[in-house]
DNA sequence: GGGAGAGATTGATATCTATCGATGGGATGC
DNA sequence: GCATCCCATCGATAGATATCAATCTCTCCC
């Protein structure tokens, strides 16, 4: 359990080089924030169990939530290129986006 | 590409049902708030490339942040139980958490 | 055309978060 | 003992975020 430490003297300290890229970094980022709310979450959770998109009158209806805030969440799922949509009357469904990126597609199968 | 969508009438919704459990949505989302900030993402990245751990001087000397403000998003990572913390002498040195739920391990190797 | 319903957007507000300066708590060394 | 260094914590502040009420847009139906 006892690691080699680097040799160390004061006011000496040796700056790790950055192992992941700026970009993917602030891609990351983006996504883990959208996925970093209980409700998105849970919405994220329920569009990959569901075999056909979801309408969001029925997230409204499940979640404590005012109808603005529902379509909140959701247009940060859609910023974050997790969901697509498409209408269908006066009808939004919802569903997992279909081009993910196969990062993103692994996140997602370890998380829900 | 066209879709089932289920029968629907005005005024009358379908609550999906919930997935996954409260609790693991919670669990999850404190692990993801966690990660969802680039300088502790790139922490997290550089712990999980080093084999040995790494002095918190040599991040505040890799980043332009002030020595507080890594102090705080290291501590982030502690209280999302990501990382371990050991001192030697008045350096503190920090690596990833050995006792790792299996699926944030799963997740820190999707993520770096 | 006009009323009604679904959903997105806007505006306002309260809470959370990132950041820094200042301070405190140990360990080291003179 | 006392000065010094590292690191954590505290206090304050600016910026981001979640939430709701009100409003707007679009579609459908009479």
């Amino acid at each position: 359990m006892k690691a080699v430490l680097p040799e160390r003297v004061k006011g000496v300290c040796c700056p790790p080089s950055m192992p992941m890229a700026l970009t993917k970094v602030d891609q990351s980022v983006e996504v883990l924030k959208a996925l970093a709310d209980p409700t998105r979450l849970q919405m994220i959770s329920i569009l990959k169990n569901s075999v056909a998109p979801v309408c969001i009158c029925d997230f409204t209806a499940a979640f404590d939530l005012s109808q603005p805030t529902i379509s909140h969440h959701m247009a940060k799922l859609r910023e974050a290129g997790l969901v697509d949509v498409s209408k269908a009357g006066i009808w939004a469904y919802y569903r997992l986006a279909s081009r993910l990126e196969p990062k993103t597609r692994a996140l997602l199968d370890v998380l829900v």
